[in-house]
DNA sequence: GTTACTTGTGTCGTATACGACGCGTCGTAT
DNA sequence: ATACGACGCGTCGTATACGACACAAGTAAC
């Protein structure tokens, strides 16, 4: 059990590291080309609405793995620069559709590449042999947790 | 570059999920026993401050691989519960020694699992294959990043 | 039809998390 | 001695992120 704890410090430095460069910092700092000022989240919700068609906010925390509330933040932030809207649902008027705007559609192709842009090259650059052991790693470490 | 692509949304799937199953509720809700209120950044924290001994926040912030106002910002909301202190040095007023104040020297023993026990349980319960598999993948990860 | 349950939404409070900024302090070069 | 750069710290503004809550709207039970 001893050497096991020195482990999973490891993996949680990994992990805290990896969070660090692809969440928070894969868009904006990265000096690719001249940005939005958008955050990854936010990059990562537009591009699911473009790519997977327009959705209720509920239906978009599923598509991001985030929670209900944290979406609804994000749209409001987006809907303030009007890169969104709030569509209510005639028939149910519970739902409300979030779409994006018509000036976002055009953009949109700049970042069809996702919000993983250095994730996409790294990856691309790697060797088979190198995304296996990647792909591995995070599929045992989340089979471990859940056993 | 196509299917490529489709690994890195699995990636960033995973590693979302594992962000949320172990930073954030693997101290609290996990049922384990009655805990503090206190969470995993926080308890992190403390532990870093008896393991290792007390530190300035800047070093503080290099251990737990948080930026400096971050960390402060922790350290701000175990001083309102009385849990660690600012002693600032008398050799050079530009240092500020956090310490942990008395009481938390004994409750440190139930948290010296550290902030992780379910990951360390995980892991104590995964062949040596697996471990690496895990490791392997992570560090493999951050090496093609950093390419 | 009225009640009870479910579902979707938005909001609130709190905790991370970061970069940018200003301030005080120390060492050093001039 | 003084100016200056480096360093440490705290604070500000903003964005994520979550659970808890209240409210509205639809559905089901009776």
């Amino acid at each position: 059990m001893a050497e096991v704890f020195e482990d999973a410090e490891s993996v949680m430095a990994h992990l805290r590291a990896l969070r660090q460069e692809l969440l928070t910092t894969s868009i904006e700092p990265s000096g690719d080309q001249a940005r939005s000022g958008l955050t990854a989240p936010q990059v990562g919700l537009i591009r699911s609405l473009v790519v997977e068609g327009s959705a209720t906010v509920t239906e978009l925390a599923r598509r991001l793995s985030l929670s209900h509330s944290t979406t609804s933040g994000i749209v409001d932030r987006l809907q303030a620069r009007g890169l969104v809207t709030r569509e209510p649902d005639p028939h149910d008027r519970r739902y409300t559709r979030i779409e994006v705007t018509a000036p976002v559609q055009g953009y949109t192709r700049e970042i069809s590449e996702g919000p993983y842009g250095r994730l996409t090259r790294a990856l691309d650059a790697a060797s088979a042999a190198e995304r296996k052991a990647v792909l591995e790693g995070l599929e045992t470490l989340r089979a471990l947790l859940s056993r």
